[in-house]
DNA sequence: GATGAATGAGTATTCATTCAT
DNA sequence: AATGAATGAATACTCATTCAT
């Protein structure tokens, strides 16, 4: 009846996957609660999805994609390599804080979960890192930034703004601001010490 | 018989639940996989701890507790701020890769995890940041180190470790060696900007 | 495939559930057995009924309001006070000895009931009591019957037949006949003292 | 140490569990909830007793002897049957409302308990039933009762007691008064007709 | 007289999944 | 596109009981 691009029973059921995956974990999202909180049948969702593991994936692609162009998008808004990393990372505080991507969420339970998901996370994690190590590599070309690892350096960065959302926002509920942001880009670019004249 | 100082099959049960908790997480634990490790009845299990979360937080105390213990004594063996820091990025980085502290492997369960356990894990995160802390308040006051948060930047350093444990030990099982700590490390204390003369 | 007015498997297993519950009481009855007893797999109890609780609930509201019909019936297959009270109890007694109504095997365990069932068994009661506290009333009202209050009267009359199930059909397993309830309503009617001229 | 008669433990595991069965019956009853109760180990139970049956056995003999004895006391107090009766229907209201005597309590689970205890049970309910039915024959011999049989009519003296104390106190947890014994004994002794001269 | 450790069988309940309709 | 019924395997946890000390 709706003449809209994508059917929407779909998309409902990823949304609230998303959801469910990022506040439970994949072990954690219960099938019954997913069709509840869509208002369909259990049933239903095997009609969509193949399976948990094949809906888990449905989601971790989009939500990953998602991220991915959000970053190339926020470096694709400013012009030197410092200012794009600034963008890039108020872009990225803000993502896993309103979204918690469940590729954050899930990277803690990878013990238990099966060869054939990691490999898929594992493939997934690039496409969060690229955009970062793109304008590391950028910065160092340019003589800005010193000559690091970058994927190692991207992965640090990555890593303090993940401290933050389990420490704070998901431990203590504090929600994280601009200074979050502002604390970590300073402290990437120019490190703790003191440099003198 | 033996004249041990701790009481064996207690230990014992800590020590399979220990691994268990930082493989699968808090629900991935199943008192029966834990039971058939420790060759015991899973009954035997509930003979020595009153349910899943007694045994949990046993876990969670005994293990942030070590952690503690092993950062103070990696600064304390150290005179100067850097050299202290140096040691225990060393020893976290050694820690987490070795053990795994089931402090980290439950951050990502938080949203599910009851209240109690919430506010159980809260206070010890403090008990791992606190030696960090400390460190970076002494290099502050000396004037070594620029005038950040204290606290901020103590978790933002946990946070870099923890990136590599999850993306790189966890997920693609390559082993964290030196070379991840003294990346951290020199990031860290320099930050990425080529400083000038 | 069958045009029966109701749905067969769940009335199948409440069935079998009013059997288990009047013979072993809330505590005593197991999913285990009562889906063996079924045929059919635990979980799909499940799929019925959300839980032990529920199906109780539903199994003693079936129950009080057969008991509560037949009462109604019985006393109105009759014309006078005295003729209507022998109805019912003559019911009442086939009724406890055949089906061991739930209401009354229950009874004892109330002490570790909870509050939300205990509630709801206090409510079931008074369907039971109310024919026979009509006929009273009715028979008071005519002068047949003595002033007595009719609630505590219900209920001692009610006593008396329990205690030949309980101590009787259900300790010596002997049946209870037209005897038993010949005796009650002749006790129950007109005491044991014998009245002189 | 103490010169008592009987050994102290014994008797207060007896005591503990004498409360116990009668709030939760045999099933319910639980050796933890009994051994914590009394302060000593689940294994000390087992020390003083063979099994929860020869337990349950010996508070069920300790419990019917004093019902036994107390109702002949009531007897003996009095002249006459009528006054007789009265005294014991008022004693067995006291006890039933103060100790739920565990056969009461143990009635309504019958269905789920060993033929061995049952049997047991079955012996022990002729020395509660024996006192009245003393009274009863007494009464009837001397002409002031009707020739009813007096086993019978025992027994639904008692179930009008017993329908008090589980439809009353039990349920709704109103104590049972001196009204319930006077309306017992009045119903008992004349019936509910109107007899005119 | 007392107990800590241990256990096998049991409890109610939830899981992801299948299938006929 | 959707679902009610059904299930085998799993979950955490409790039970009465035994035994060496």
């Amino acid at each position: 009846m709706l003449p809209t691009t994508i059917t929407p029973p779909k998309q409902a059921i990823l949304d609230a996957a998303q959801d469910l995956f990022a506040q439970h974990g994949y072990e954690g999202l219960s099938i019954r609660d997913l069709a509840d909180r869509c208002g369909l049948a259990k049933a239903t969702i095997y009609h969509h999805f193949a399976d948990k593991q094949a809906l888990f994936l449905s989601v971790l692609e989009r939500d990953t994609q998602l991220v991915h162009d959000r970053l190339l998008e926020a470096a694709a808004s400013e012009q030197n390599p410092p200012a794009k990393l600034r963008a890039v990372i108020y872009t990225y505080c803000t993502l896993m804080s309103e979204r918690r991507s469940i590729l954050l969420c899930t990277l803690r339970e990878i013990g238990g979960i099966e060869a054939h998901i990691r490999e898929f996370i594992s493939q997934r994690r690039a496409s969060i890192l690229g955009p970062v190590v793109t304008i590391l590599a950028e910065g160092m070309a340019a003589g800005l930034f010193r000559p690091l690892d970058p994927e190692m350096t991207a992965l640090s960065l990555i890593g303090m703004v993940h401290a933050f959302i389990t420490f704070r926002l998901l431990l203590d509920n504090v929600q994280i601001g601009s200074d979050v942001a502002e604390h970590i880009y300073a402290l990437f670019l120019h490190g703790i010490v003191q440099e003198n004249s």
